[in-house]
DNA sequence: AGTCCACAGGAAGGGCAGGCGA
DNA sequence: TCGCCTGCCCTTCCTGTGGACT
């Protein structure tokens, strides 16, 4: 007992001595409002022009934001509509606001969950499966219509929902707008995908009504303004100098512009550098949180996936090692029969009950969209029609897959 | 120009788990 | 308890595809 107590004080007695380098981690989080936006003041009022109207009890249009990832757009609503929220909480009048993230897995990617997770926003208790998806859209235009108010409903990566349910919600909607007596719904959809309208239904598009405001990516400038403001209240004096912040700002504008990227470099940097015991970050910090965000995003979505789509990925890695060892292997490229006669193999081995080819299909183009493995449909003339399938990470993160995947099946 | 291959990918439906209401 | 509803994962069946080969 002593024994371990003295331990306890070894391992701990150094980090209680140390002095912390962060004033507040949750200024350097992506997800933290601050009070003022840099760089996006067009944005912002083009925004808040759209959504006024509400200030006087008019339904404002509805919104769809555009712009690559990091570039501002959920920040930039949340920050608008919380002020507008303000305004008017203060005039007496109410204004209701949802957000959800449509990416959310069992959150919102289906529409009886989309339904579901806007009912328990707004206070309902709602069970995750079981109702008549009519019985939620009642339930829903009941508890909207039972106070006059403006309801926003923010729809974050609103494209993956389109993509998964098809646009129906969207003109149901509007149509449940249409009949509502006291209160009205205005609908901001945030997506990456700049095509995202011309797919939509034409039926949905005439019924949507709605305005478009671009986020365009920030340039390194603009990232490191950003940044300096951030580290300004994130860290202590002196813990981060121009040159750390000229670097992250360098690296996540390579990145396409990708703030949070940049916030997300600078704050692993800090804790490295806390965890190493050092006063300050360094630029060899920088370089070790870049490699530990590969990292870390590539191993946590491989644990993440279903033991088949895991068997799949070792397949692929196992055929591409074999390719790149096999000097015979004239073509080295990896096509969907090779990795499905491999995956057959490891579920032999792995006692699993194989899927069919279609399915393996399927998982294939799942891993393409993780961005695990590239998979590029080509044709081999007379010898058919098939995916190129290629691996998509780094070798450090590969090592690591690896290892996780060979405990599982090897 | 027609044939052929090895799939891609859409559509339909089965089976399962889980919740609700009578 | 039972029937009805949902989502999810999967199979089966089918048509389509694009370029090498004949």
């Amino acid at each position: 007992m002593l024994v371990s107590t003295n331990v306890s004080y070894n391992i701990f007695a150094k980090y209680i001595e140390q002095e912390d380098i962060f004033n507040d981690k949750k200024t350097l989080s992506s997800s933290f409002i601050p009070q003022k936006i840099s760089h996006r003041d067009a944005e912002l009022n083009q925004m808040g022009s759209i959504l006024a109207p509400a200030l006087k009890g008019y339904h404002p249009n509805n919104i769809f934001v555009y712009g690559t990832c990091g570039t501002g757009k959920t920040i930039c609503t949340k920050f608008i509509i919380s002020h507008l929220q303000e305004i008017i909480k203060q005039s007496g009048k109410s204004l209701r606001s949802v957000y959800i993230n449509c990416k959310m897995k069992k959150v919102a990617d289906t529409e009886y969950r989309l339904f579901a997770q806007l009912l328990k926003e707004m206070g309902e208790c709602v069970p995750d499966t079981g109702l008549p998806t009519d019985v939620l859209y009642r339930r829903f235009f009941e508890r909207v219509d039972s106070k006059p108010s403006t309801l926003i409903i923010i729809l974050d990566e609103i494209d993956a929902l389109v993509k998964k349910v098809g646009d129906d919600f969207l003109y149901n909607l509007t149509r449940i707008n249409q009949e509502l007596k006291r209160s009205h719904i205005t609908i901001i959809g945030i997506t990456n995908d700049l095509s995202f309208r011309d797919n939509l239904d034409l039926r949905v598009k005439s019924s949507l009504s709605e305005e478009e405001i671009l986020f365009k990516p920030y340039n390194a400038v603009q990232l490191r303004d950003i940044l300096m403001e951030r580290a300004d209240g994130g860290f202590r004096p002196g813990v981060v100098s121009d040159t750390v912040l000229g670097k992250c700002a360098a690296l996540a504008a390579q990145e396409h512009g990708d703030a949070r990227r940049a916030l997300d470099l600078l704050r692993v940097a800090g804790e490295l550098a806390e965890r190493a015991g050092e006063p300050s970050i360094a630029e060899n910090h920088i370089d070790m949180a870049q490699q530990k965000l590969d990292m870390d995003r590539v191993t946590e979505t491989v644990r993440g996936q279903p033991s088949q789509s895991q068997a799949v990925l070792y397949s692929i890695i196992k055929c591409q090692e074999k390719a790149d060892n096999q000097k015979a292997w004239t073509d080295k490229r990896l096509l969907t029969g090779d990795v499905f006669d491999n995956y057959l193999a490891v579920c032999k081995a792995g006692g699993m009950k194989p899927l069919t080819q279609r399915r393996i299909s399927d998982l294939i183009g799942e891993l393409d969209m993780l961005g695990i493995i590239t998979a590029k449909v080509i044709s081999k003339g007379r010898y058919g029609r098939t995916r190129d399938i290629s691996l998509a990470v780094k070798e450090e993160p590969l090592a690591k897959i690896k290892t996780l995947l060979q405990e599982r099946f090897g």
